[in-house]
DNA sequence: TTAACATATGCGTGTTAGCTCATATGAATA
DNA sequence: TATTCATATGAGCTAACACGCATATGTTAA
């Protein structure tokens, strides 16, 4: 039980949410999530450190850069279905407002 | 997103979590969740306002008693999904530590 | 090796949020 | 109406946490 709040809590800020839906659809450097985000990139490296230790994200290094990915995928579908649970407007990934989870997960394989 | 991670916020809290299990499977008064879960009556009021506030649950007066349930019962699948993607040992509702979430909902129906 | 770029970390701060204690409100029964 | 039980609320404390600033580490290229 502690574990599992624990494991919600890191999702559930606005700043690591950003972060997860910036790379939700590919990996990217952390200068690419800074762009992306427009977050500080102080802030992106504290987030992405609390990511990395929940095991959300995983890195892999090319030269100076170093590109960060979702460990599962399966997070966005989740992310997902919270959206859609919370308030029925928003939705998490960035397909459309008024479909329903399941409908977004078929959306998007068009 | 804001939104959001206010929602998410909400669900990420042992209490809470404690609370939500136990009013899971059917609406219980709030003296039934004192002792369901163990918590004092003062952090049980106060973390049921909370969950009020963010409409994950919903109540119902008879009498002397208010009876607390959950709005919508697919917030246990999404935290047993949620369960299942932090730690892999661990499962929200009380069934099976060893089973994905799909065969959790489908080992309760029987 | 030095300079430039990419990323991470330590420190200090303000705010949020969970918790307890005391008390208040509300409903039922005698 | 008075008492008892059920539930909610307000005030105050503390700890956790998000954030910014400054600086450090690491990588590449000149």
């Amino acid at each position: 039980m502690q574990k599992l709040a624990q494991f919600i809590k890191i999702l559930g800020d606005t700043s690591r949410l950003s972060i997860i839906r910036s790379i939700g659809e590919g990996a990217l450097s952390v200068t690419e999530i800074i762009n992306d985000t427009g977050l500080s990139q102080t802030l992106v490296s504290f987030h992405l450190r609390n990511l990395r230790d929940a095991r959300v994200v995983t890195t892999r290094r090319d030269g100076p850069f170093i590109y960060y990915s979702l460990k599962d995928l399966s997070l966005i579908d989740i992310l997902d279905k919270l959206a859609f649970f919370a308030d029925l407007e928003y939705d998490f990934s960035r397909v459309s407002a008024t479909l329903k989870p399941d409908e977004i997960v078929s959306a998007k394989r068009r």
